[in-house]
DNA sequence: AACGCACCCAACCGCTCGCTG
DNA sequence: ACAGCGAGCGGTTGGGTGCGT
């Protein structure tokens, strides 16, 4: 069938955004919001093409973004949260406030393909590169992180038509990860959890942010603000709601 | 100083998805 | 049900930079 070209590809600049070009995307931004980028690059006066702009935009313009390196807490959750989504990199973007999707993609091409090949570890599979090995899977990878996550009892049916499950917990035998479908969930004021709280360990004794406290206290009946965070630290009823993957 | 190489990262490209008429 | 379109995603590319020789 063939797709008509994103824009005007004869009247556009390409390569390295200058200044100006920044300048006024960004006031443009600012003054009516993201949103229809195809007819955003003639709107602000520039001569780009609608993806670009986006580009720009996502993931070196907004304001929000955290620039710098990347820590080793950020590392650490990178690679757990590949482990279980692959190249899935706006998912695990997500999880890392003020980092984009092309950013992660580029740091774990560049840093951590390397970090975990000097571990033994393949980061394609997660598995040891010696498959001999292969029994251990990727729990390895938790075990260098020295953190330890309760064991939970995967469930062995799907009822409810939740989603690749099984692979990832054969990959991951203590978590848990029950994928569900279901309706978007209501938005709960987020507390600033630390990092260990984040990866749903409020019980920890590293825990520094207090949360274990307010979970623990009431835990005959969980209160909503209790309901349990999971280990990537998404807030759920002890079922991993994809939906809850928040895209930028 | 000059050159070559490796690395990094911003940007591009092509594809898929989801919405709309 | 289908086609067209815009948005978003992931893979790839290429220019810039740093480092070693």
């Amino acid at each position: 069938m063939g797709r008509s070209p994103c824009c005007e590809k004869a009247h556009t600049n390409k390569g390295a955004w200058t200044k100006e070009e920044d300048d006024r995307l960004i006031s443009y931004i600012r003054a009516h919001g993201e949103g229809c980028w195809r007819s955003l690059p003639k709107a602000a006066g520039l001569l780009r093409c609608g993806k670009s702009c986006r580009l720009r935009w996502i993931n070196y313009l907004r304001p929000d973004l955290k620039r710098g390196n990347f820590t080793e807490e950020e590392d650490e959750l990178i690679i757990k949260l590949h482990s279980l989504l692959g190249n899935k990199w706006s998912l695990i973007a997500g999880r890392l406030p003020g980092r984009t999707d092309n950013e992660i993609k580029n740091y774990w091409n560049t840093h951590i393909r390397r970090k975990l090949l000097n571990r033994g570890i393949d980061p394609a599979t997660h598995r040891p590169l010696n498959e001999a090995a292969s029994a251990a899977t990727v729990a390895t990878v938790a075990t260098t992180t020295n953190i330890s996550f309760g064991k939970q009892e995967p469930e062995t049916s799907s009822s409810n038509g939740s989603v690749v499950k099984g692979s990832i917990i054969e990959r991951c035998p203590d978590l848990n990860l029950e994928l569900t479908i279901s309706p978007p969930r209501q938005q709960q004021p987020q507390k600033n959890l630390c990092f260990v709280c984040s990866l749903g360990l409020h019980n920890s004794k590293d825990c520094s942010c207090n949360v274990a406290n307010a979970v623990t206290a009431n835990s005959s009946a969980p209160p909503a603000s209790a309901a349990a965070y999971d280990f990537l630290g998404l807030k759920t009823n002890g079922v991993w709601d994809c939906t809850s993957l928040e895209m930028k």
